[in-house]
DNA sequence: GCCGTTTTCGGCCCGACTGTTTTCAGTCG
């Protein structure tokens, strides 16, 4: 099981620790550290194994001290200056930040005056009226965390991007509507394409912000103003996420943009290349001394800086300030680049819609072909297909082939058995046109049996790809234990392609790993893994997850036309990407 | 605690808004 998630999830909370006793600078290192290690795509157990201390140090934001405490967690499980802290401040770190207006000095407070451990000891004191008898706290103080703490119930954590876009888009589209609006962007994590959100952010070119900042706050959609200034305000949307709002003349809207979308690692790091250029950088424009240099729009600011101009989806600070100084940033995919769907299931199976439909819907939004890969018999629940009914439905395909406008490849998602084993047999599998092999079961195995469960599958000469490799399901379910070096050069040896699956609620493989199995040579499918004619539209989240793991067209089968992918299937496996 | 085409020591991003304040600390992004 990758380590990399557990020691991020125990830097962020020692950061968290040593600001509330007012440490300065070590707080930033260690939530730096954390972000790294989320990024990273290799487990950090791997890297000791192999080169020790020296190989920790060289990630990002790792130096002699943090390396020498995650050596102390893999050797035993713990780090003793982690639990030294959180004895001294023995809180639910996580659970109390996230109440907003709740930060690492409020906490303190709380738990020396009223030894507020929990959200629950939070809301109790509030409810009681003991917070407004705290220097700098009074009755509207307490009111703001009674809300929050409410808010967080209902809606607990981040949404996925899934839910969140669609919300946004229609912000958009309203705020567009308003008079005197000259330009409307989303910013934020949502315009880096990240998996989950945390809140919306919009930024608005307007001469009039008064105007906008009301139309904005009273929305239907709204459930509360929680800030509103002249040209900020922030509101909880009935959705059950947070909004912000920022007003702005046109000569700072690219500085906004960029600020704004962050992230903030990667903000911090161009500031201080602002800084060593002699230049200031803030959301208003990039200034030599009290001149603004850039600020129109995000391309200048990065020329200015020295930079190659990047997509959102790569500023995670996680190497592409250093590639961009180098002029090296990858030529990432394009929202258009795919040509055909690779997973879709229909009423064959579990889907709901027939072969007809899903091809008929995939058409009208632009691709040329689609496979049509419904479940297989050992996935009894979703009446799975053996080989006669996978034979009946090829015979269907070649019917319709003959009169639809559009490619179907035969195919199916054959169900992975515990020992790595297939459900359908080798003659049926080579008559399809396109296999993929999933886990749907077994999720607790040990990573070694794991890892060769998935090798053996794909060292069948009939599976093209792996679909959703980990079985992960956003914010539910785990991944499965694997060896993903092992993994990804087995994928590349046997020229298995990976799948890069656009479902918002798998996103799987996710975009650390796809960058590091791209080291590996692995080529990749981006599928929306449809159930429904709707869900054909999931496809532009599977582009974003492959621009995240900075893949370019080449990196992506899919991308070829119906002719050219037919021609890479009919080679053998491992001739295929060599 | 991290980091280095100004540095291995001395720096470490920047501004808006709120609430409880008589001038600012805390939080957020």
């Amino acid at each position: 099981m990758m380590k990399n998630g557990e020691l991020a999830k125990i830097f962020f909370e020692m950061a968290e620790l040593l600001a509330m006793k007012e440490v300065p600078f070590k707080p930033r290192a260690f939530e730096k550290a954390a972000h790294s290690l989320e990024a990273l795509g290799e487990d950090v157990a791997d890297i000791y194994k192999r080169e020790g201390l020296s190989g920790l140090k060289k990630i990002p934001g790792v130096g002699a001290g943090i390396a020498e405490r995650i050596e102390e967690f893999l050797k035993h499980g713990k780090i003793p200056d982690h639990a030294r802290l959180k004895k001294q401040m023995p809180v639910d770190v996580s659970g109390l930040t996230a109440i907003e207006g709740v930060g690492p000095k409020t906490i303190r407070l709380l738990y020396k005056r009223l030894k507020i451990k929990t959200v629950k000891d939070l809301e109790r004191a509030a409810k009681a009226g003991k917070l407004r008898r705290i220097p700098r706290m009074g009755v509207k103080l307490e009111e703001k965390i009674l809300k929050s703490v409410e808010f967080q119930r209902t809606h607990a954590g981040r949404m996925t991007l899934g839910e969140a876009l669609p919300i946004s888009r229609s912000i958009i589209e309203r705020l567009k509507k308003i008079s005197g609006v000259r330009a409307v962007e989303s910013a934020g994590s949502l315009r880096r394409w990240q998996e989950t959100i945390g809140d919306l952010d919009f930024l608005v070119i307007s001469s009039e912000p008064e105007r906008v900042t009301d139309a904005f706050t009273s929305m239907p959609d709204v459930a509360a103003v929680t800030a509103k200034g002249e040209t900020k305000s922030s509101v909880r949307l009935r959705a059950g996420i947070n909004a912000d709002l920022r007003v702005l003349p046109p000569e700072s809207f690219g500085a906004a943009l960029q600020y704004f979308t962050g992230s903030k690692d990667h903000n911090v790091e161009l500031r201080k290349i602002a800084i060593a250029k002699g230049y200031k950088l803030n959301e208003y424009g990039l200034f030599k001394g009290e001149r603004r240099i850039a600020g129109t729009n995000e391309e200048e600011i990065y020329e200015k800086l020295g930079l190659e101009r990047m997509p959102p989806e790569l500023r995670t600070n996680s190497g592409e300030i250093e590639a961009a100084e180098k002029h090296r940033l990858p030529k990432l995919i394009d929202y258009g680049d795919v040509r055909g769907d690779c997973q879709t299931q229909t009423i064959w199976t579990d889907g709901a819609n027939s072969i007809e439909e899903m091809a008929e819907e995939a058409k009208r939004l632009g691709r040329d072909y689609i496979a049509i890969t419904d479940h297989t018999k050992s996935l009894a629940m979703t009446h799975g297909s053996d080989e006669a009914k996978l034979r009946k439905q090829m015979a269907e395909i070649a019917k319709l082939n003959k009169k639809s406008g559009i490619r179907i490849f035969t195919g199916a998602e054959v169900n992975i058995a515990k020992d790595g084993a297939l459900d359908i047999s080798d003659e049926v599998l080579g008559e399809l046109d396109f296999v993929g092999a999933s886990v749907h079961s077994h999720f607790n195995l040990s990573e070694k049996e794991q890892t060769a469960r998935l090798i053996r599958a794909m060292e069948n000469p009939h599976v093209d790809a792996i679909f959703h490799p980990t079985t992960r399901v956003i914010q539910k379910r785990d991944a499965i234990a694997l060896d993903f070096d092992e993994v990804f050069r087995a994928a590349a040896r046997t020229g298995t392609m990976l799948e890069a699956n656009a479902h918002p609620w798998r996103l799987d493989l996710k975009d650390g790993l796809i960058r590091r199995a791209k080291e590996f040579g692995v080529k990749f499918i981006i599928d929306t893994d449809a159930h429904s004619t709707a869900e054909l539209s999931y496809l532009e989240y599977g582009i974003a997850q492959a621009r995240r793991g900075w893949c370019a067209k080449k990196d992506i089968v899919n991308t070829l036309g119906a002719a050219d992918f037919a021609e890479v299937l009919e080679k053998p496996k491992t001739k295929r990407f060599t």
